[in-house]
DNA sequence: GGACGGTGAAACTTCAGGTTGCCTC
DNA sequence: GAAGTTTCACCGTCC
């Protein structure tokens, strides 16, 4: 157990270490994930007496080969010490949860990722920073946070009482911190509809759905609503539904007024709306109607032009779902404005002038899809993490958004019917899906193929399905473990030659795989 | 005298998360 | 704002 004079440099890990010391368990927010990862550093440092070895080993190998994070980590759960944020895997994070659960892990370092929606609670939450960077700079964190943070204190059926501290480093902060958090009041909620690309969202699907059409319903509908109520000035929020109308209209989603190729025209007067034929697939795929104005805008341009995988994954990275994007560095500009230019005779937008403002937001997009085009030539999560400094748990977000505007924009493509492009962008969803070359497909449609198992296949001369049912039981055995290659023959159909002593052919055992 | 290495101060850079959405190719 | 990273000036050492 920590010594006294141990305990000097940073008081959340003293906090941790005391917490350990009269046997329960802590959570402590950090700012930063950099920070989150740093204090389980220092907390597992100094632990002795713990040795989690097998759930190390678990955590280190989630992925085909670890990342730097993975090997963090590893080495912090060893010594019952985690941390916890958005860029860990799916798997990393539900072995942590659930040793956390069971007493096996004593103190979790987090990013506020633990305070939304996760039922994890613990004897003692440490609030190591008040205050984050974010689109105001350096300020403090909402009192609605802070609150959801201190409401994870305290354990429901085991523990009498729960403690939740705030660190401050200086009396005036002390002061600060008690006023704002403890005496003051949280604050006030916002209907989302305030924000456009919502509003807009809603505003179609209304309409698409038939369950509004004439202007007066609309009014009326949106009357209604907590953000009107909020709002308060009726003839400010005409005004802008009218003009997002217009502009829906513009985009071709709704058309209004009479229109001879609608089949219900009586019922069409000038104040009335229906989704067109676009419209309706728009609102149904759920995405903003200014991405899916993007795209098809994007779409028309391809049918004349060279296309290739990185104009789609570019397309789709220059929308407001794939947001926030990948920031291109201060170092990496250089390198991406090179790839750029590499790629540019592809790119289905207009890229803007290098001196306006949206121009970085624009070489971010780049990033984001050179980052889609390393994985779907597959390079590695450890590649990813250092080349573009994107964790693999953030990779996988990315990675599910990509797939569904990606399955929009296919959608959208056979609206168009643009033949050629769809068989392109199915191609580049199945790629994205596995992270492999085009070469690897035919062989990761069979089960318990992945990326890496296809590329030994193919690496060894069985390249697709025609191969792996003429392979050699034993060769494939070699390639990919008797288990799985035994599956695989099965899948192919193939008759199993070599069998255990003891087991008949389709007898399969479940502990096979 | 020039190349090289070590050192520390100064300048620069970066910084949370997540909700649903679609269909099964 | 703070922590981590890079850059750069400066100095001593060695050949």
């Amino acid at each position: 157990m920590p010594k006294l004079d141990d305990i000097v440099a940073e008081p959340a890990v003293a906090l941790a270490l005391d917490t350990i010391k009269i046997g329960k368990q802590a959570l402590v927010f950090a700012n930063t994930k950099r920070s989150a990862e740093k204090t389980a550093e220092e907390i597992s440092k100094k632990i002795s007496g713990i040795e989690l070895k097998e759930l190390s080993e678990n955590v280190m190998h989630v992925l085909s080969k670890p990342t730097k994070q993975c090997e963090r980590l590893a080495k912090c759960v060893k010594k019952g010490i985690a941390f916890h944020h958005a860029g860990l895997t799916h798997k990393q994070r539900e072995l942590i949860e659930d040793n956390f659960r069971n007493g096996s892990i004593k103190i979790i370092c987090c990013t506020p990722t633990l305070a939304f929606g996760l039922d994890l609670p613990a004897y003692r939450v440490v609030l190591k920073d008040m205050k984050r960077y974010g689109q105001r700079g350096y300020a403090w964190i909402p009192v609605l946070e802070a609150h959801q943070m201190f409401g994870r204190a305290g354990r429901p059926n085991y523990d009498q009482e729960g403690q939740a501290i705030c660190m401050a480093a200086t009396d005036s902060e002390k002061e600060n911190i008690w006023e704002r958090y403890i005496l003051g009041k949280p604050e006030e909620i916002y209907s989302k509809l305030a924000v456009e690309p919502v509003l807009r969202t809603y505003l179609l699907s209304l309409i698409a759905a038939d369950f509004v059409n004439t202007k007066k319903q609309i009014i009326d509908f949106f009357k209604k609503t907590f953000w009107a109520f909020q709002f308060g000035d009726i003839e400010t929020l005409n005004a802008i539904i009218e003009r997002m109308l217009e502009l829906l209209e513009e985009w071709e989603l709704i058309m209004s007024g009479e229109k001879d190729d609608f089949k219900d025209a009586s019922k069409l007067n000038d104040e009335s709306y229906r989704a067109t034929r676009i419209g309706k697939r728009v609102a149904e795929l759920y995405i903003d109607p200014l991405t899916a104005y993007f795209i098809l805008t994007c779409l028309r341009n391809a049918s004349s032009r060279k296309v290739n995988a990185f104009s789609f994954l570019q397309l789709i990275s220059h929308t407001l779902e794939m947001r926030p994007l990948l920031r291109v560095r201060a170092k990496e500009h250089d390198k991406i404005q090179e790839a750029l230019l590499k790629e540019d005779s592809f790119l289905l937008e207009e890229e803007p002038s290098m001196y306006e403002p949206e121009y970085e937001d624009f070489l971010n997009s780049i990033k984001t899809a050179l980052t889609f085009n390393d994985w779907i030539n597959e390079k590695d999560e450890d590649f990813l993490l250092e080349e573009y400094n994107i964790r693999p748990g953030e990779l996988n977000v990315k990675l599910d958004l990509a797939d569904w505007l990606l399955y929009a924009a296919e959608e959208l493509t056979r609206m168009l019917q643009f033949q050629s492009l769809i068989k392109e962008i199915l191609r580049l969803r199945l790629r994205l899906k596995y992270g492999v070359k085009e070469e690897l497909l035919p062989l990761v449609r069979l089960e318990n193929i992945g990326r890496a198992r296809a590329r030994k296949l193919y690496f060894n001369g069985i390249k697709d399905i025609a191969d792996v049912k003429k392979a050699d039981m034993m060769k494939l055995a070699q390639i990919i473990g008797r288990a799985i290659a035994l599956n695989v023959k099965e899948q192919v159909g193939e008759e199993i030659k070599e069998i255990k002593p003891g087991k008949r052919k389709g007898q399969i055992n479940l502990s096979d795989f």
